[in-house]
DNA sequence: GCGAACCATGTGAACGTTCGCATGACGAAG
DNA sequence: CTTCGTCATGCGAACGTTCACATGGTTCGC
């Protein structure tokens, strides 16, 4: 008859005393030590079956000073990057045998920032993962080495498109001005000239680094670089500067910092009869679930954010040794059917910018 | 000179010392209990700064037998529901002092998302929320309450399109099949009379339950029930289904059983020139951040997951109380660009079906 | 001016585990 | 037969908290 009171969560020394022996040979078992007999350890297994126990790890944590949990900070928004990310630290982190602490930090918010990771902190994680694609979130998580004293104890590993050293703080990075670069390439081989970039929001890291590489490229290739367009990472914010394009006059091609944005220009685009890619070509970033999908398929660069994450939980793990794995993670051009070579006639010669 | 080894992390007592006072007058201030004079309160505050003392909530979880910590397990598809809806529920937790321990099942697998849950049973939660999309998983999920003896003492919550109460689960379900007839009512006051369904992977509760929805609202209307497409949500199983659909002879309109199948459906249809709203009206399911860049914007039916997270944490914090808020969310249809009524001509009069 | 009530603070135990060491049994080597 | 090593097992301490209760000092009411 089950008494009405919550039955307490059974010990090891209630195994033990099913068993016949001492709470330590049970501790042995569930620990798989070498040195205890096989007819006990059947007797405990079976006792352990019996009482359904569970080791309880807050004492475990307790005792060892370590907890067997990574925290991982992410970005509120829904872009495609972040997520893909903590999916990708997730998945490294559970064949490390860690479990994964999820705080999503409100938009925008230094404050937030802060206590979240001051509530890691508190909740006895073994390291953190910083997902920071926010420029001002990466400043903020530099100076965590110094200003937190906690930060002493607790390794941090930040993921961001920027290999800038930081105090206290490991640093994973994609390489995004790269695939900005890979983007524009890709258009300067077709024969495009005037290359205008659709960016996302400055505030974001990943938005400037992107800008950066596409500005590098052109210059590398002696092309003009035109004024970019500053959109906020939105869909509708690539619409109107799609809208914006039409009415200036359409260059040879777009690239656009995120495939959200290059959907919504690419909507513009279809309202107004502008084709693509016959009539501009266009390139995305972050091959989106969705990008392969759109008419047509969009061109778009990947990053491979499962690599991402095992890089982000090698680090942690490794510790403080030697950071000789900065390399970042390389991007991949991904070739679809919204880019094509520029209609011939004009003749594809370099212009060479002014100074 | 800081020494080679690791600083130890301050407990209480170092506090207490640096402040002159016992441990438990420290605790008092980390808990702010009101018992404590203003006088020691400040010394403390300025001990506690001084060492940088975090209180060790391993320690405390174990004399408390509370953790702060709910579990969330997953599903590893990028699908937009299952991921909305942990974002859902770990911004509840967050706001009820809660963190979220993550952890992504592998697809499809039953020995995964059984022992994802013994995990959790080990790592010290106060409760589990199984966003549970697959059938299988469900039922897995149902029998948990009755195969698991921990889980006597650990309240379970599914996150279900399937409100059918379990043994020991709790169950919070979204009402897909209202949104499946949502869309497919919309579609019928339009004047349109083919309506077909392009579902999804009848292995997932919500491929079935929005099937069953659209089935439903169609007899309902004494409409004539067309064979249903069956995907497998992926992009390119609703560009097939739209070339099945341009070959076997266009419907009115088109119920997809998610955005992303609509997407690519379109693709398909924006291909072979068939023009969408005007030869046929397209309704998809998701509301995800792409659909209202799509050429043209779609209508779909959003589902409200941060309303749906909070249940979640709500039903699982009150315990076994009584279950009265089991009432599912009710989801909302967005009308956009990709329906618009039939072209007049014919009437609309109602068909009976035979039989 | 004395007991009651109140307040700030301290003490001891407990939570469930792991770690280091002690114990006793047994067999092998001397 | 002794001595030592090996093996299975047990015991006590410690980890850093919280909880229930104890203590001593101040203030109140009669």
């Amino acid at each position: 008859m089950p008494s009405s009171t919550t039955p307490k969560q059974p010990s090891l020394h209630d195994v033990a005393k099913l068993a016949g022996c001492s709470y330590q040979t049970v501790s042995r078992v569930v620990n798989s030590d070498a040195r205890v007999s096989d007819a006990t350890r059947e007797r405990v297994m079976a006792a352990i079956a019996a009482t359904g126990y569970r080791r309880n790890s807050a004492a475990r944590a307790l005792v060892t000073a370590r907890a067997g949990v990574i925290g991982v900070v992410t970005d509120g928004s829904w872009r495609y990057g972040p997520m893909g990310a903590l999916y990708g630290v997730e998945e490294a982190a559970r064949k490390a045998g860690y479990s994964v602490l999820m705080s999503v930090r409100e938009r925008d918010s230094f404050k937030s920032l802060e206590s979240t990771l001051e509530a890691f902190a508190d909740a006895f994680v073994d390291g953190i993962v910083v997902i920071a694609p926010l420029r001002t979130e990466a400043a903020l998580t530099r100076q965590v080495g110094s200003s937190f004293s906690w930060a002493r104890r607790l390794p941090v590993v930040m993921l961001a498109p920027d290999p800038t050293p930081a105090d206290g703080v490991l640093i994973v990075s994609e390489d995004q001005h790269l695939g900005a670069r890979l983007a524009t390439r890709h258009l300067i081989r077709l024969g495009h000239r005037t290359i205008v970039h659709v960016a996302g929001s400055q505030k974001w890291l990943d938005g400037s680094v992107r800008l950066e590489g596409w500005r590098a490229e052109l210059t590398a290739h002696g092309l003009e670089v035109p004024e970019p367009i500053f959109g906020k990472w939105t869909g509708q914010s690539g619409y109107d500067a799609g809208r914006r394009l039409i009415k200036s006059g359409l260059p040879d091609a777009v690239f656009a910092a995120s495939d959200l944005m290059a959907l919504g220009m690419m909507r513009a685009f279809h309202e107004a009869g502008v084709r693509v890619p016959d009539d501009v070509s266009v390139v995305g970033f972050d091959d989106h679930e969705f990008a392969r999908q759109f008419s047509p398929p969009l061109t778009t660069v990947r990053q491979d954010f499962r690599a991402l994450g095992h890089r982000c939980l090698e680090l942690l793990l490794a510790g403080d040794g030697e950071p000789k794995l900065r390399e970042p993670i390389r991007p991949r051009l991904l070739v679809r059917l919204s880019t094509r070579p520029r209609t011939a006639a004009e003749p594809a010669e370099t212009v060479v910018t002014s100074g």
